[in-house]
DNA sequence: TCTCAAATTATTGCATGCATTTAGTGCACG
DNA sequence: CGTGCACTAAATGCATGCAATAATTTGAGA
């Protein structure tokens, strides 16, 4: 039977979870699944490209393969997981100039965000970001992982700041993406240069000018983005290079 | 048993297909329901809200409850439908704040593809996006459906020739979403006003202008939902004004 | 030994069936 | 006559089973 990198996945468990009442309890096994898998696969607890069997999903969730499928498909729509027909499923293996598609898109719903929130922040919501903000530096240089976590969970929580629903879910999914794109392609320690440039971005948006906030959440992901998926390429060796590429190769035979 | 408007939903049928052989028969079951909802959804003939039981869709296109459950969580991912535990699917039944959040997503988005464009189309794309415009010109005024259809399509022409792949996707639900919006909050015509604007994002994307073609395509967009979704306000008698707060209740309490 | 093909195994695609939960109906009681 | 409770009906949540498709192994022939 096939155990979808067995060791890791039901290893360790979710990290910060030590109460199962913070979360509203999932209303459905299948969004239950959803989401450890989504989880698995953003940590790289599930390697890019690994094959995601239902019955072996099943199995490890102690479910029947009909959830493991239904969660399997949604994820797809999400772009977390790639479907091919009478094949099965597959974590979403981006290659490099998908990476930089996905950022681009990212940059874009990350400037609505900035244009809605500058000038317009309670100061109990700018509390809230320099909190936050000390928590990164906090764990800047000491944990990486949750170093790279907190940087990513910076710009959801500026999202979920707006309200706006739709704009909340599409930032997840694209910070979701980015997460893995960096994972795959970022060299290490390229997360968590952002402290003081989020700091600079908490400051701006209470300043309230929202042309330059604009600007600067621009730069700043311009940067991150550059660090890792321009720089991926003189840093690393050749396998690393050629890997989406032969990736792609394999998937097209397999 | 229940019939998901039945004579609207089997008794058209898609309108461009006449040969099954045009589109390279959907992968799999799941995919086409999908598909077929997204459609009846998006062109009304599923009024938003309405109930949509698994058999009740199941039986409609000859398959089986799991086809139809599989493609309501797909659809629910995408927010065109409206999942409630141990409840049901619903058509999604957005009220006028959150189509307002969609349309600021979308002026984002579509900024992005409009940045991404200007100065970079080739002489075919812009020929192509000509032609586009005048089957839009052909059709206002002559075809109100048609014509509504048109408009959407044009931004996603628009957004295919960005060639990013999560670009088109976010672009595709945002702009069937704002077609149910509009469906729902614009009065009649609201939708046809476009096709002079879009000549004049066509001219701008091709002398390359970028700054001036994301303002150009802003305005539009802002003036879409302007006279849609502002003046619906004072345009409509008090019980439409009533409905979206009224569907909010109800569904509380069903 | 290498190659190609047939059979075997494994996995997906889909349908069906059962348990649980919710909505609706009717009857008793106040 | 109105209210509340039990009962019935219906729909969802989930698991299991079977057929079809793809991957793998085996074996025969060159």
């Amino acid at each position: 039977m096939r155990s979808v990198n067995d060791p890791a996945a039901k290893g360790k468990g979710p990290p910060g979870d030590t109460e199962a009442a913070m979360k509203p309890a999932p209303a459905s096994r299948t969004e239950a699944v959803q989401e450890a898998l989504r989880q698995a696969i953003i940590e790289q607890n599930l390697r890019a490209g690994a094959r995601l069997p239902e019955d072996a999903i099943g199995d490890t969730f102690g479910t029947s393969r009909t959830i493991a499928r239904e969660a399997l498909g949604r994820l797809a729509v999400e772009g977390l997981v790639e479907l091919k027909p009478n094949k099965g499923a597959f974590v979403a293996n981006p290659t490099l100039e998908e990476g930089r598609d996905i950022f681009t898109v990212r940059r874009g719903l990350e400037q609505t965000v900035t244009g809605l929130l500058a000038g317009r922040l309670t100061p109990d919501q700018v509390a809230e970001l320099r909190a936050f903000n000390a928590k990164e530096r906090a764990a800047s240089g000491v944990n990486e992982r949750e170093s790279i976590r907190l940087a990513g969970e910076f710009h959801l929580v500026l999202a979920r700041m707006t309200g706006n629903q739709l704009l909340i879910r599409y930032v997840t999914e694209v910070v979701s993406r980015c997460s893995l794109i960096l994972a795959m392609y970022g060299r290490p320690h390229s997360a968590d240069c952002g402290v003081d440039e989020h700091a600079e971005i908490i400051s701006v948006l209470e300043e309230g000018d929202a042309t330059r906030a604009m600007h600067l959440m621009d730069h700043h992901l311009e940067s991150v983005a550059g660090r890792a998926l321009l720089e991926a390429r003189s840093q690393h060796d050749i396998r690393d290079l050629l890997a989406p590429y032969a990736a792609k190769v394999r998937e097209q035979f397999e």
